[in-house]
DNA sequence: GCCAACGTTGGC
DNA sequence: GCCAACGTTGGC
């Protein structure tokens, strides 16, 4: 299977990129909107994911990958929803902003601005390169 | 099956 | 704090 490429949204609040990095490995758990959910089961161990501050920040901060993928949310009261488990690879050298990538011709179709309210989405392979190449990473 | 009301997310 | 987008719920 070829790697495939995502984001993930998390209120730097509530789960930051700083206490991402210092668990070193997270359950991502807690999705509850089908159409994240379905992205989720389509994930597999080893595909890049992109880590992205909304809220206070509204900038992707850093590079991590799927650690293993789709199994059952055992924080879920309703069966049916799953988590994958991420693991950060590193954070990239510059955020890329919110409005850096608006501002950019070959990202301003991505579900990060057209589907602002989606927490986890996929992401084509060269929207993934130009926005790591941005970040400087 | 339609639609109004309502709640949530997230950008500004 | 406000508002747009959009998902969910419930009445009909």
């Amino acid at each position: 299977m070829t790697t495939q490429y995502w984001l993930v949204k998390q209120e730097p609040a509530d789960y930051s990129w700083t206490d991402f990095a210092r668990d070193r490995r997270s359950a991502w758990t807690g999705v509850r909107n089908y159409q994240a959910r379905n992205h989720l089961k389509a994930m597999q161990a080893g595909d890049a994911v992109l880590f992205y501050h909304s809220g206070d920040g509204k900038a992707v901060v850093g590079l991590a990958r799927v650690g293993r993928a789709a199994y059952p949310d055992s924080t879920a009261t309703e069966p049916g929803w799953v988590a994958v488990d991420l693991v950060p690879v590193r954070p990239l050298p510059q955020p890329v902003t919110l409005a850096r990538i608006k501002a950019d011709a070959a990202l301003r179709d991505i579900a990060l601005v057209r589907h602002s309210r989606l927490s986890v989405m996929p992401l084509p392979a060269a929207a993934f390169a130009r926005i790591l190449k941005l970040g400087g990473g």
